[in-house]
DNA sequence: CATTAATTTCAGATATTATTGAAATTTCAA
DNA sequence: TTGAAATTTCAATAATATCTGAAATTAATG
């Protein structure tokens, strides 16, 4: 596949800022080039575009897989996968959050409160100075987990829904003395 | 300084989680290390008691300083720098966050902007179509930033007030239809 | 079935990133 | 000032993560 400028210059910096929150490059990548793309691409047509192996689409593929953030698109009569990305936005970054409470928060968790049940020497200071610490860093990421949870009964439209009001809501909520302005209205609609 | 197991346990772990989100291993090591520690420490302290070297010491300790999440604390008639993070993990929290708008995301707004304003061919289907998803993509980064936005005006209190309120405020937003709860009685309380 | 296309696996090679040690610089007490 | 302590710099090295090619496996076709 022929990439445009804007393509190509988008494809690399995907992957680049990608990398910055622990992803690799490739992967962001590949991610990049199907959602630049119009039509579903297969391996090997990835492989060539982005000039790397066969082998390594496939790894990146099936990880992105495990992210929900590409599908398999079969062609009637065409042995060959094609794959694509989700059109939303919205939708991609729910997934990466619920896969990465599922995948980072939760195991800290569980661990800080392993951690908490097994240290509590009320006599050493140090260790109260750790519990103490530690239980503050286990609340934060308890709160972290909660509105995970809470995104992963938002549907897409609900947190467009969210997202387009600029978060007033958030805003009123820690602003409580001032006038309240009137509701917003909102338009629940399914989809 | 010798650390207890429970010390030891949350170091290492704080180093491998900070490696999914981008961080360096040592780094985040340090930043954990003096999180638990009840005193300010030295880099020497620092050094020998994650066993690195005095020179990675002082790098990780100014890419820390650059985040905002150690400061230096002077001891009186002491030569040396001790360092001490922040007791608040919002507050580490908000930094953090604050801060990668600063670094990654304003910067891929801005270049998104950039193609958009650039590639405008609308005779073209594909160029239609890239242009098409980075809107959208654009749209969610800007969203991103507002909020942002609003976390650097937000006291450690009010995101502590918002965390506490386990976020119902968003669940009545994206719920209106529902019977309005009363409204949850927030209660500020400093620390 | 046998054949071929498509995909996956994985040990070894490569590239990238992090770390060190030695030297340079800065800081500060005397 | 001076010099010793503290800190920083940076080229060389080590550690880590990523990628590849060849071989194995799986899936589809006639």
């Amino acid at each position: 596949m022929k990439l445009s400028d804007t393509q190509k210059t988008f494809v690399l910096h995907w992957g680049e800022k990608a990398m910055k929150f622990g992803f690799n490059r490739t992967l962001a990548q590949i991610h990049a080039l199907l959602y630049v793309s119009p039509e579903a691409l297969d391996a090997e047509e990835i492989a060539e575009t982005l000039q790397i192996s066969r082998s390594n689409v496939s790894i990146s593929i099936r990880e992105l897989q495990s992210w929900g953030l590409i599908t398999a698109a079969p062609k009637m009569g065409d042995r060959k996968t094609y794959y694509e990305t989700l059109d939303s936005t919205w939708e991609m970054f729910r997934l990466v959050a619920i896969e990465r409470q599922k995948r980072e928060l939760a195991p800290s968790i569980s661990l800080l409160r392993d951690l908490l049940l097994a240290g509590n020497d009320d006599a050493d200071p140090t260790q109260r100075h750790v519990t103490r610490r530690l239980e503050s860093l286990l609340q934060l990421f308890e709160h972290a987990s909660t509105l995970s949870e809470l995104l992963k009964n938002l549907s897409v439209d609900q947190v467009a829904k969210l997202l387009e009001s600029n978060f007033s809501l958030l805003e009123q909520a820690v602003q409580p003395e001032e006038a309240a302005p009137p509701a917003r209205v909102l338009h629940p609609e399914e989809n």
